[in-house]
DNA sequence: ACGATACAGAACATGGTGTTCTGCATCTAC
DNA sequence: GTAGATGCAGAACACCATGTTCTGTATCGT
């Protein structure tokens, strides 16, 4: 690819970042961020459409990075903590989101944070389908239930955790969030 | 109140619900609400001074009513089921759903459900609250992470379940949503 | 019936969107 | 290094939405 391209791509983004990390998604302007990324308006439809193209790619950038780490990591840490470690993937991606990876938090905490997270969900849709093997989970409740209540508690988790100002630690979260979610699948066999 | 004012107002609302129906809410314009009320556009602006005025409204409208019955069924009916009818306070609200009080049903079926659903959060919060007894809480979690926790996961519930088409009755899910909560509160002293 | 007020409609300023065109700068390939 | 292709800036344009102001008319409450 160009340079010039990448460039001005990698510009966009960075401007689109942190214009959402002050403003809400719809009062965000084209031209807000071709002045901030320093280039001609013209120039941003060159490389995106429209502005929901350019925020479609973005989330796509955030959160496939962050659930795609995960669902690698799942085949070792699983649902449940490491013997050694006594953490199970949500405090990874806890963890993560804590560490500010890409800037994602500051996104998270702005205005259009709501807009984020059912991106996010859609991931975490995947990491808990991967993370319950069909065999340990009750059979009394629907699967598309209990893969939705866990990836929505946990989305709804995180938004809480954000707004209130990161006032716990994602190891204490995680140990919550399994005390909450663990009646929702069967007791391990022995 | 004027004739004329209620009249306008009602046909606004009207229009306004309608609208959102099946457009997404900023995808509506004042235009298009003026002309499905059939009223000139200046109208609105004596009535509401911008659109989010009027969404607010509406959504004190729509969800004050069915958290407020909630709430004052707080007193007789538990979380808890009833000895007699085995539903919960959570059965009601998803029975008043289905019943589409005030549209509300086909309002949060629409593209702005996500804008309805953070309105109702903050209803829930109040409900779940209440129906807590502090005593009945586990004393190893906060009370607002649980709070928050069983408000969002409802929330989540109420999404998953109108996006799936409404594909169980509400005492099926009563049921569902109850055992996944259960165990955030300590079991009943004997 | 009278004064108050709600309304319709037109006009206006402002600002955002998405497109087209022209000229210039920069890249890639040879 | 040069030539042809491609990315970019900037201006101009048509279009649509917002929010305000003004005027004349219809309807209200008393």
């Amino acid at each position: 690819m160009d340079r010039r391209q990448k460039k001005t791509r990698a510009a966009i983004f960075k401007a689109f970042s942190e214009l959402l990390e002050t403003k809400s998604y719809d009062r965000i302007s084209v031209q807000d961020i071709a002045d901030r990324a320093d280039i001609g308006r013209t120039t941003f439809y060159a490389h995106f459409e429209t502005k929901d193209v350019l925020l479609n790619a973005l989330c796509g950038e955030l959160f496939g990075h962050i659930i795609h780490d995960t669902l690698d990591r799942g085949h070792t840490h699983g649902l449940y903590p490491d013997q050694e470690r006594e953490v199970s993937v949500f405090f990874h991606i806890l963890a993560h989101l804590k560490e500010n990876d890409r800037n994602i938090l500051r996104l998270l905490s702005g205005e259009s944070n709501e807009l984020f997270l059912r991106y996010f969900k859609t991931g975490m849709e995947a990491v808990v389908e991967q993370q319950i093997p069909r065999d340990r989970q009750r059979q009394d409740l629907p699967r598309e239930f209990v893969v939705n209540h866990i990836a929505g508690s946990f989305i709804e988790l995180v938004y809480w955790w954000i707004e209130g100002g990161l006032k716990y630690s994602p190891k204490e979260l995680d140990g919550y969030f399994r005390t909450a979610v663990e009646p929702l699948l069967q007791n391990r066999i022995m």
